[in-house]
DNA sequence: GTTAGGCGGGTAATCGTTTACCCTGCGAAG
DNA sequence: CTTCGCAGGGTAAACGATTACCCGCCTAAC
């Protein structure tokens, strides 16, 4: 019951401490707090958990790490927490990792290669167990870590390098299609679409299938966006061009925040009855910033889960979740 | 010129093979790229810097972490990043710290004490630089670290538990009072407040200055909110108590979200003009999804300059800092 | 009566860096 | 001709955990 030096220091305690306390070598002591069976008596077991939790022990990360060449952390690379949508994703993945002791290292790239090809290769640095990305790009870096054998996952947005490498996300083209239906099916006669840059395999099935779908009431000409990567300007600049002139009475936008911008340049040319809108993310702030806006809502929770369930499954966990998603539609009415 | 066995094993270099190959010890090499001065020749040096990049050499942090008994992380804590406030802020922290070679570790509290405190205890392994805390509340754990010395920086909102503890953010009395003056300029009669809970100093500043700025202008029935943690239904409910009645023609909201909720309620209330509201944070978002809202803007890129100064600064960096806000006013005329 | 093997546990190497301490020249000051 | 000090560098001990081995004992099977 002597304190030891460090004990007295009141700085935490070691392992070592815990040991010598508990009359035991740091090797029992290892194995009892980390629950390996058969290397301890229950007697030793309890006396040794009771010495740790009196001790305020807690193990230092970076020493299992060094031991273990693989830190506890999960590196997330998200595009731009700007955008609700991509903090909600991280905050969910992170709520779902905590659990299970795993840390998230977080990474905003602002939407630029040259940032993430950064932060790709500063994290390796910290040998964590996965990568997460959230709105990847196609670049060097991310090239050569999926060559080396990288251990990432791809959520919402497939690899641009390698379609099949593991993925997190919903089923675009089904998504796409029911977006299609469900304008149809309120009867809407001209179609319209406002989409960000196609290289995001999310944004381009999302559009191939409401094509397919909408078939000759989408006219070419009723297809807009594409050019540069801010989303609110994306939605800003496609709406613009049917100002004026006659425009489709059913429009899907390929995120939330396209549609928000889009809907306020709509709003402001004001002629006639405005236009259905769908977008994507379901936001729970849509409720209160955008009543008209129906949405294709992701599963946050599920993806959240889905992504941990990856990350400690291991080598041999699911190359892919193809989680369900919710169409939340505005009921139909007057648009307040 | 001979490649050593990691080398051809196609891992990472390690300090010894990179000295190894540039002819001289891990402590020359150790020094070398650390920048440490008058410990080596300029030949050796640039020998030591060539042969690091061609082995593309990167230290493991968890190593320089246990011998320093420190690591280049900074532990972010955030009340709730659905909240496009705290997501722009957590943002800017990061983007500030990460030219510094500084790793964020992201948790959401979502707004629970419970989670606030296990995150704080969970963290505390990985000997982060400091822990950044963003709407702290009252907690065990925190007056724990705060005893403890733990090195903790309050963004936003003040230690619920000393208010002398470091700081960054905006003068909120100042800011209140400027909302106030702002109102009773732009002719408003009869001013109102819905405000969030009072152990937020940031709150708890604003409503006092907007109260004492405002006189007899400010009845004390037209200050409403404090309940709950959902600054959405905060909002909705307060403006749920106009409703019918006659109400204030200028109202202080102490977040954008809550004026966001408060103002969808009012308009479906929808009798007369509607009031001039002001809210907190000035969200990028809020020309899109709420061009009525005049806001009091935060400045977010300064904020985490501000953060990573006292983190980068160590123990004599400034306790303080106070950075201006922006009056982001809607120019008056008819509200679309 | 052996012996294989499981249980309970200890010793010490190891992970990759940093850094305290030591050493050797060499030039300048005395 | 000493002596001091500095530039330039090496040796090896940390940091704190994990874990590959090793060891002794006891039981059960042969």
């Amino acid at each position: 019951m002597s304190r030891t030096k460090r004990d007295a220091q009141g700085g935490p305690a070691t392992l070592r401490e815990v040991a010598a306390a508990a009359g035991v070598s740091t090797a029992t002591a290892s194995r009892v707090l980390n629950g390996i069976p058969g290397k301890a008596t229950a007697e030793t077991v309890t006396r040794v958990r009771d010495v740790a939790v009196r001790l305020a022990y807690r193990p230092v990360a970076a020493a299992r790490e060094l031991r273990r060449g693989v830190a506890e952390l999960v590196v997330l690379l998200a595009p731009n927490l700007a955008n609700p949508t991509m903090a909600t994703l991280a905050a969910a993945i992170e709520t779902a990792l905590r659990p299970e002791g795993i840390g998230v290292v977080l990474c905003d790239t602002h939407d630029e290669v040259t940032l993430q090809d950064d932060a790709l290769a500063a994290t390796r640095a910290l040998r964590p167990r996965a990568t997460v990305l959230l709105g990847a790009v196609a670049s060097p870096a991310l090239a050569r870590h999926l060559a080396e054998g990288e251990r990432l996952l791809f959520v919402g947005r497939r690899c641009p390098h390698a379609p099949r490498a593991p993925f997190v996300g919903i089923d675009d083209h089904a998504a796409g299609r029911a977006v299609a239906e469900a304008l149809l099916a309120g009867g809407c006669r001209r179609l319209g679409v406002v989409h960000g840059p196609f290289f995001s395999s999310a944004t381009a099935d999302r559009v191939a299938a409401f094509r397919a779908r909408a078939g000759r009431a989408l006219a070419e000409a009723d297809v807009l966006g594409g050019d540069g990567l801010d989303h609110l300007r994306i939605g800003a600049a496609a709406a613009a061009r049917w100002r004026g002139a006659s425009r489709p009475d059913g429009i899907m936008c390929t995120s939330d925040l396209i549609a928000l911008s889009a809907h306020r340049m709509l709003a402001t040319s004001g002629s006639g009855v405005p236009p259905v809108i769908w977008g994507f993310d379901g936001s729970p702030l849509n409720r209160w910033v955008a009543p008209w806006l129906s949405s294709v809502a992701l599963p946050y929770a599920e993806i959240g889960a889905a992504a941990r369930d990856w990350v400690v499954g291991g080598p041999d966990a699911a190359r892919e979740a193809i989680l369900p998603f919710r169409l939340d539609a505005v009921p139909p009415g007057p648009s307040s």
